[in-house]
This record gives structure tokens, C-alpha cells and sequence, in this order.
DNA sequence: CCTTATAGATTACATCCGTAATTCTTTGTG
DNA sequence: CACAAAGAATTACGGATGTAATCTATAAGG
């Protein structure tokens, strides 16, 4: 699978919202929070399409578009590759940005304790 | 500031570790690690001092090149709208996917750890 | 059954990007 | 001083991207 580019990447993210799924649903989807012309979306998810992002399956006469990959498996991959560029590899540095900047707050602590504890248990 | 693309941050990346810097010591920098067209570079170069990432000075008949943006505040800004896109502006579901990938050791916990009671202190 | 609305396929097109080559300028060297 | 070397500026060029418009086939309605 190559690359995904932003656009796609929004249109994926509609996807996996909820899948399979017909392009005029995905279009509704995106639709509450943009503003994209219903040929664009037509454009990004061909491109998916031939990217191998996702699949289809004619249903009569219109398709159902369901992702290829997982988002968890996709995001996974982007974070490692995201973290090595920005901070050679180490998450800890972009926390420790987020703490300063105010971005997290008692719930965000909480489970990054939880976390913690857990690795903790499986790696003493 | 416009987008930073890939290349371009390689780029402005070998110029923060030490700046001022002529396009020859950046090359030199770059090559440590990559196989640039010494051209290649200075196309880059050209691009971000249109997109006011970078800005140089005539010394004699080189340039010296430095960073308009610093780092942390590049960094930042980046984590913040990847992790927005990602994650929906929450760190914690990449720290946990971390966890998991086992890319994290005893001294990225012990930081973590460290950052967490620090922000404890300052937040209770 | 014929026409039209519609969904998908194909084509468009300007800009960005990666990756240089070519051209222009300036300066050090014989 | 004329020329070559070196650095900077301009140009190149195919593929990706954002953003659609147009074309084509087909189903649904009158």
C-alpha cells in the first residue's frame, strides 16, 4: 500500500467510522465537518481503491466500500514513523511537549499511569 | 509558513543541529546519512527560504543559511495536529500503542514516570 | 420501451514534490 | 586581465495531490 495522502486519509477515517459503507453515506459522513464536493470524495476513495486502501462490492448497482486496513494498524505505523523523524524514535519527548503546552488533563495522567503501571507488571 | 514537505524538514533539520551554516557544511551533514545530489540540496534549501522557514545571509560570496523556526516549536506544532488527526487530540491511545509495540524500555518509563509527578506537582 | 437521473469511470488541471541539470555570476588563479 | 571553478538562480520534468468536470452506462419512472 503506498502512501495516503491527507485527503485520503480523511475519507478512510469516514470509513472506518463505520464500514462496508455506500460513497454517498461516506460523502454524508465527511459532509457534517467539511465541505467537499461529492466528486472529490468520488476522486479519493478511487484513488483508495487503487491504492488498496479499501475494497468494494457491487450491491446492485452501487458500490459498498469497506477499509483494507485496520486503523489501529495504520495509525500504529504512522505514530512510529511520525516519532522517529520528530524525535528520533522516543515518545517521551512529545509528551513531555504536551505537558508543557497544557494538553493534558487529570484523565490523560490517569491513564498514562495505567499505562505504566501495566507495562510495569509485564516488564519488571 | 507554509507546509514543510518531507525532504525540506531533512533539510531543516541538518541546519538545526548547528546554524549558521553554509549550504556545503548542510550537504556535508546530510550525506552522513543520505545520498543527496548536492543540487538536490540546494533546491531544498531555495524552497524553504521561499516558505520563510529558513532565512540567510550573504557572507562574502556563500551564503549562510540559519532556521526561522526553532525545533520545539516546529515539533510541537506537528504533534499536535498529527496526534489530532490520529488520536483525536488524546496522546494516550500512542503512548498505549507504544506499550504494546514493546518500543518502549525502562528509561522511556522512568522519564515518563518523572514527567507525570511533575506535572502532579504543578497540577493537583 | 424510452428518457432521465445517477453512480461510477475517465479526464482535467494547477500546484507541490523529489530529484536534478542548466545557466548565470562572481571570485580566485595563472 | 581572461578564464575556470564554484556557488546561487532558474528551469526541468514526471508523478502525487487537491479539487473537480465530463463522459458513460444503467436503473428507475412515466
Amino acid at each position: 500500500m503506498t502512501e495516503i495522502s491527507n485527503a485520503e486519509f480523511e475519507v478512510l477515517d469516514a470509513l472506518w467510522q463505520q464500514a462496508p459503507a455506500s460513497a454517498n453515506e461516506i460523502i454524508a459522513r465527511l459532509n457534517q465537518h467539511k465541505e467537499w464536493h461529492e466528486k472529490t470524495v468520488k476522486t479519493l476513495l478511487n484513488r483508495l481503491v487503487k491504492k488498496q486502501a479499501i475494497s468494494f462490492e457491487k450491491q446492485q448497482r452501487h458500490y459498498l466500500y469497506s477499509p483494507l486496513v485496520e486503523r489501529d494498524a495504520y495509525t500504529l505505523k504512522e505514530s512510529q514513523s511520525f516519532i522517529e523523524r520528530m524525535f528520533s524514535g522516543k515518545i517521551t519527548p512529545l509528551v513531555a511537549n504536551f505537558a508543557k503546552q497544557n494538553d493534558l488533563n487529570k484523565e490523560d495522567v490517569a491513564a498514562l499511569k495505567a499505562l505504566i503501571s501495566d507495562w510495569e507488571k509485564n516488564n519488571d
